[in-house]
DNA sequence: ATGGTTGTGTGACAA
């Protein structure tokens, strides 16, 4: 039996409410982690989501900008939200699938466009994000210790030379910076964290998840970034069986600029 | 080098 996970920035659920039930007719996901739904709480597009048979959510909205979502078959329990900044933003929700795995969903901040802290709080407040999520993963028991875990969303780092179509041209850059990629890092290490993505297809070979709309014709541009991720914990490895980047849904009409990433793994839940 | 697009909510922002 497989448990089949989609991660995908949907940028905004209510402008593309379409695309994601064409998503879950495609996938047919099990689990499906939305970030930037851009919609409060009381105003999520909910019914949607129960015919498509993912009957379960979870949400942490807030109005206008960031929000993320779980939408399951399987029940959910044990949400919790966790705020590593300091503006009272929804970037992240947390929920026990089934009561045998812990998932944590984030919306880490873009961080602007000047990467210098002292020009840029929007980039100090990205850095400082890092700095407290991975203190917080650091501490066993707030991860459930023994049980499974898996982190996934936008973490907005496109960490290894080729998460990015050029490494020399993106070094400056917010998203590849290597003070980035190095909190990035941290993080993945204060959790014990190892990365899906990059287990199923390993660098060099090229990986994106995420082209700017900034280009007539995305694929041409050949402009892409690895900014998506999916993480879990070490005895998850040998249960993953399919990894993709959904870039198909890049090509439907007013697409997110965001892939989603699907993940298989054999597991009985 | 620069500008290029989109969503929210109706004027700038954020990305």
């Amino acid at each position: 039996m497989a448990l089949r996970l989609v991660t995908w920035n949907v940028n905004s659920v209510r402008a593309r409410i379409d695309h994601a039930l064409r998503l879950i007719d495609a996938l047919r996901p099990d689990i499906l982690c939305l970030q930037e739904i851009k919609v409060e709480d009381a105003a999520f597009p909910g019914r949607p989501f129960v015919d498509a048979g993912l009957p379960h959510i979870a949400l942490a909205g807030q109005k206008g900008y960031h929000g993320v979502a779980v939408l399951s078959r399987l029940p959910l329990a044990d949400t919790a939200r966790v705020d590593w900044g300091s503006k009272g933003e929804a970037r992240h929700v947390s929920v026990a699938v089934d009561g045998h795995l812990r998932l944590h969903n984030l919306y880490i901040p873009a961080g602007g466009d000047v990467p210098d802290v002292a020009e840029n709080p929007k980039f100090a407040e990205k850095l400082a994000y890092f700095d407290n999520a991975a203190a917080w993963f650091a501490d066993g028991l707030k991860n459930d210790g023994a049980l499974p875990a898996i982190l996934v969303g936008d973490l907005n780092v496109a960490p290894l030379p080729s998460d990015v179509w050029s490494h020399k041209q993106l070094l400056r850059v917010v998203s590849h910076t290597p003070v980035e990629v190095e909190k990035l890092e941290i993080l993945q290490a204060a959790g014990g964290w190892c990365d899906v993505m990059r287990h199923v297809v390993p660098a060099p070979a090229p990986l994106f998840t995420w082209w700017s709309y900034r280009a007539r014709d995305w694929r041409k541009a050949a402009r892409g970034r690895r900014l998506d991720h999916v993480w879990v914990s070490p005895g998850l490895i040998p249960h993953i069986r399919h990894m993709e980047v959904f870039d198909v849904a890049r090509d439907w009409p007013r697409p997110s600029d965001h892939a989603p990433v699907v993940v298989d793994f054999d597991l009985d839940l």
